[in-house]
DNA sequence: AGCAATTTTGCAAGCGTTTGCAATAAAAAC
DNA sequence: GTTTTTATTGCAAACGCTTGCAAAATTGCT
């Protein structure tokens, strides 16, 4: 790093080293066939020239980017920044960039998996929550590594890592039944994604399980988003008979119904306990913290990030699915129902 | 796209299209002398194979990759990702692709920065706290196009975007001191930076100005960190005579301050007033929803990738430095002081 | 010392583009 | 109808590296 050079280049160090490029080129990928006073020689002269590889140029030559893509459909949401931290980490461990890709670029996601599998990536990490199917189909039909998070392939031929939303879901509800709560409002996610599909039925599960009988405007639709979140919680609060307990299928739209909830100048938990899924970073920074269900979305990155690597180091590996468990994180923001707010409305 | 193709070529696209490959790439490339039949005939060959540009090719042999690095320290802090968020945003628009790289990967920073300079990407974005110098030396010698974001170059020979710290302290304190409050607590942030000393600089101009004497116990150093947040806190309301209101540096440790606060049985904003500086999305998200100067961080991003994306595309443009205003976001963690609780300790 | 086996090295042929230069075709000017 | 000028196209040479193949050097055995 001594020098200050516009391009050193494996014939530089070959001159320097009195070696021939091959040589060099094959020091530098960890070849084993090269004597050892002859890679010592290489790799002084990398020092002295201050050489860096050209990546591209390798990857031309050798078909591997060292690359691996990451499409997410945005970063203004605690619960990819998660995953992606997991993700990171891992890479860091195998030398391996990321290249990030946000899908809200442009609607034509599959061009994406296109331009991607043409060299400038070696492997793909998809957390695409409105992922078309043709788009997984595409890289499939490719034989390029990919590996699905939170999302599941409709016709289990991918690679997946996800969690378990209906246990967690069942275990969030019957959390809120042992405290005592038999109104339980229920904000749905965006229902055309699985994970959403699984945290209603969960949620229904241990209501029928517990013998609780399920009332249809306990239901509301929401999409994952805070404003949602909000809107749906007005809906419920504005109910004849309002629920003494609100369950949001994330942590964001359980942000959203605790602001409405306070909008309607009552109490967290003391009127209304909220309940959460994910546990993003934030949830333990609002006030009250936020009782929610943990998805361990680091780990899950990590994990998808490590099979990707296998899956690109060995082409043949089978596929796999991990699915990792979740666990009730308790705070404060659930209590046992109070005399109701609502008779003393009355 | 109707073709499962490993590897179309642009030898394929010149075959289809009954033209030279060169023709091929003129037409891929926008290339004006091109006759429009021809392009047409080349364009629908290119549909009917569902040809791909390579990028590694075209970047080895054009020089241009295409792709933007964006250093940060880590992905684990709000304020990061809303940066990258602008910055995604603008890059979009100009079809740059975003490659990450996380500072804490390896210690030799300067070793990314020669990475980069290599080939794989066409400038960078530094976001680096912890920046050592001899790093953007680098850089600056090989003439790579960089940009610093909320960081100063110590020789100003860089490109930077910053916002108006100092300023945006002052107006903070200013507008405690218009509340009432005398015995204003300030929690710095890490001090190596230059952000740091100014927002510390602002606090002190506006209480000076003020003709409020400063207390030398009343300014504790943090780190931007929550936890020091937290401690700081601490220490300042153990002290004998306690503030009636704290300054955080940034909204991370305002979180800190709000949770110490409350460990100590007081509420904010009745016993204590709190602000924060940087506005990231949290800050709305904590109950009382925290009061706090607005960096425009998005703004900051998308800033700092145009002039970047303007630096490459005209490499003899000079160095530019845009320094953003700060606005205070008034919402519900401040008040007059009250009857001190101090007081009713007594 | 002689021969086979094994380790090291070098050469050359790509990898898929871009681009300068030269050749050809078309249009304009004389 | 020529000669210029301008618009189109093609060829070939990079870009910096990896890797198969073969030659050279070294080592181990007999």
């Amino acid at each position: 790093m001594s020098e200050i050079n516009t391009s050193v280049t494996i014939l530089d160090v070959a001159r320097e080293a009195g070696v021939s490029y091959s040589t060099v080129s094959r020091v530098l990928s960890g070849y084993n066939y090269v004597k050892d006073s002859t890679r010592e020689r290489v790799l002084e002269a990398v020092e002295r020239l201050g050489y860096v590889v050209n990546q591209q140029a390798r990857s031309l030559a050798g078909g591997k980017s060292g690359v691996i893509g990451l499409l997410v459909p945005g970063l203004d949401n605690g619960y990819i920044g998660e995953i992606a931290r997991g993700i990171d980490e891992e890479l860091t461990k195998s030398s391996y960039d990321l290249l990030l890709y946000t899908t809200h670029r442009t609607s034509t996601e599959a061009s994406y998996a296109l331009k991607m599998t043409k060299g400038l990536a070696d492997g793909v990490l998809l957390v695409v929550p409105l992922l078309t199917t043709g788009y997984i189909e595409t890289l499939r039909e490719q034989n390029f590594p990919y590996v699905l998070i939170d999302q599941v392939d409709p016709n289990n031929r991918s690679s997946v890592v996800d969690s378990l939303n209906r246990q967690g879901a069942y275990e969030a509800t019957q959390y809120l039944l042992g405290l005592g709560h038999r109104r339980i409002g229920f904000i749905t996610g965006l229902m055309k994604l699985r994970s959403a599909e699984e945290r209603l039925a969960g949620h229904m599960a241990a209501l029928r399980d517990a013998g609780v009988s399920v009332e249809e405007d306990l239901i509301q639709t929401g999409d994952f988003w805070r404003r949602e979140g909000y809107e749906a919680a007005e809906r419920l609060l504005n109910l004849h008979n309002p629920p003494t307990a609100i369950f949001a299928s994330n942590d964001l739209s359980a942000f959203g119904v605790m602001e409405a909830v306070r909008a309607y100048g009552l109490q967290v938990p003391h009127d209304i306990s909220v309940i959460g899924f994910d546990d993003i970073p934030q949830a333990s920074l609002v006030y009250p913290r936020l009782t929610t269900v943990r998805q361990p979305l680091d780990e899950m990155g990590r994990i998808a990030a490590r099979l990707l690597i296998e899956q690109i180091e060995n082409p043949d590996r089978p596929i796999r699915h991990v699915t990792l468990p979740t666990s009730l994180v308790i705070r404060e923001s659930c209590q046992s129902p109070q005399q109701s707010w609502l008779d003393l409305r009355r």
